[in-house]
DNA sequence: CATGAATGAGATTTCATTCAT
DNA sequence: AATGAATGAAATCTCATTCAT
């Protein structure tokens, strides 16, 4: 997702333009430090140090602090939002198996950077409720087609007709931020994979054998 | 919970000493002003303000403003402690029976103070995460007791032997600090008691209908 | 103006509570290093060691820097819009009186402090250029009582008919401007009393001889 | 007077020269800018944009932002004291005339661009004070012509003998400052045509009427 | 104990200036 | 000569904390 691509090679030729491989080396910057030292106590000459640019730097692509975590999650919720759409649209996926596919997805945007799902975990709450009218719209983007998920599959009888979407999407987003940090702080020890089953299994069967 | 209690008595008997109805002052001012405007951004002198006090006085009572959100998450996860080990040792409950009151303690410790969820939703994972070692050592006791019912629950065959426990308590964490914090922002259009229904629901069978 | 007169023995009494004294001591300080260095490349923190006080104390009394530079207008203004008023009122009065009076109450205004008549000519203009919509309004004051005095030696006869006022008004005010400007950089080697007599003389004669 | 004029050759001949046309649109760009927004708050990148190049130009004709200024008040007081050292030279005129055909030179000189006469008021002090040692000698030279023209009218009689040299100067050149910014800020409400007529009024006659 | 004026360290942000292309 | 992305020094302003009264 944030990673520079094709463009690291015009980075060579032309030096001295504004390079993308800059916005996406701050970007990478920002949710290391950012998930360090939380974002209140994480400075942009930090943040520049570690993206190998000058402070000053940073303010060519972003206007201010806070424009650069509205990014990180804009640019998250972006492709979360992206993949859950064409899971929405596969119409050879059961109702099951597009609620194990949404889940993957977000297991999938964290797995290369385990920080981001510290972010999830310590910003995400705070900045939604602090700026929800300037929020990524792309993480509003992501709930609804959620939504719409469930809806079909309790209208086809898979999911429990009692489920309460709000109730839900909520809960699915804070039970998996929780478990995706406690992965984030010592990714080595747990594995993720084992995480992952236990989210689905959870979700589906809840915690009464049967 | 956070009310002085019994301390009232010590005043009149040695007006010297601090006042408590003092201490319990600031921090309900303290757990409006953090969730109104976030840890960081709320300041001790709008805190003193809503408390009735003067800033200095806070400074009698907390040694530094972080002090404050430890106290105040000290004192939530103590009465969750307290209440969750009665639970623990009522000989008289089913293991689902447990998990039900489980949940309802935490909303009842809610209930009476939206804001103590948007704290929980918003500061929790931030100070956990940045000040592990001084962690109110409570919330570590609620989780061991947690964890004790749930392998009780499991042993009697009535929780489901692959559920993972240190996955499941992040997982129900989570997921109720996020629906509790929707809650929290608009208490009057959601209903309290629905979302207790649907929290015990899902937890203990899953989204799947069976 | 400026001094702060009979509160300097509150002082003694009260230390710790908020001394207009200091307010005083700012401005002061103010007044000197705006002249000395310009308003723009002058440090806050400058002006607070010239006040004896720490940076911060100076955002107690002031709401920014700018506002620190209307209220030395302000108060400047003020002043002399009231010394301006009395001469207008006062009917035993001529015409031409009243002329040396307003050019008499300027000179005694900047005569304390020579540094006002820096600010007076360095920065008046930009600051009432840039922020017309908040500058102070005794200065709008001021003008309409010397415009007011003007009309009135007119309709006597005794102030030549063709006179513009709005002309005059902003002629008078620049070239005193420049005149105590340069009496100021180097007070002791121009008497004032002398620039005052020729401000006077050029004003109501011209410059032709008769 | 900001033009290149035969400079315009140069480039034609040698087109590896520097191309005159551009320092002459910085200078006129950066009249714009700083009347607008004040010299401080002017940008170098905004006053490049206006001269419709690019901000690293700026520096290959001037040194630094300052030197911009100067040469501004350079090149205007350059041909102030050309013009006025005709009028100094030519014998055909009085004294009288003289003083007219100076006031007459400054608005001449403000009357293509009125955003030269908000420099003028707003600028010109504080770079005096602030850089004396090196501001444009011109403005002295100026400055000298004129007192040799009116130590003349003294001497012919024609000007009161009374009228202090250093004082009068500084005093017509504030005086019209401040006129001309008045009219500088609305040029189409007011006539230059009447200011010129009233200042010429007023410097000679004076405000008493005879 | 209580007060609240005073403190001053610290961080974001700006923008004149540089320099590789 | 021209470009404009990059630099990084500098300064305003904030606010947790202190302490004299």
């Amino acid at each position: 997702m944030l990673t520079g691509g094709y463009n690291e090679q015009r980075v060579i030729i032309h030096m001295r333009y504004k390079e993308p491989g800059k916005e996406t080396a701050i970007l990478h910057a920002a949710i290391k430090v950012f998930a360090e030292q939380g974002y209140h106590k994480a400075q942009i000459s930090r943040i520049a140090e570690h993206a190998g640019v000058a402070t000053g730097t940073v303010y060519l692509y972003f206007g201010n602090k806070r424009d650069i975590l509205l990014k990180i999650f804009g640019e998250m919720w972006a492709v979360v939002a992206k993949q859950w759409a064409a899971i929405a649209n596969d119409t050879g996926l059961t109702a099951e198996g597009r609620l194990d596919a949404l889940i993957d997805v977000v297991f999938d945007v964290c797995a290369p950077q385990p920080e981001l799902a510290i972010l999830l975990a310590n910003e995400h709450s705070l900045l939604l409720h602090n700026h929800r009218e300037i929020f990524p719209k792309e993480y509003d983007q992501a709930l609804e087609i959620a939504q719409k998920i469930i809806i079909d599959g309790v209208t086809k009888g898979v999911f429990d007709k009692d489920a309460d979407l709000t109730f839900l999407r909520h809960f699915i987003i804070g039970g998996m931020r929780e478990a995706l940090h406690q992965w984030s702080i010592n990714p080595k020890e747990i594995q993720l994979g084992d995480i992952r089953r236990h989210a689905k299994r959870t979700l589906k069967h809840g915690i009464l054998s049967h």
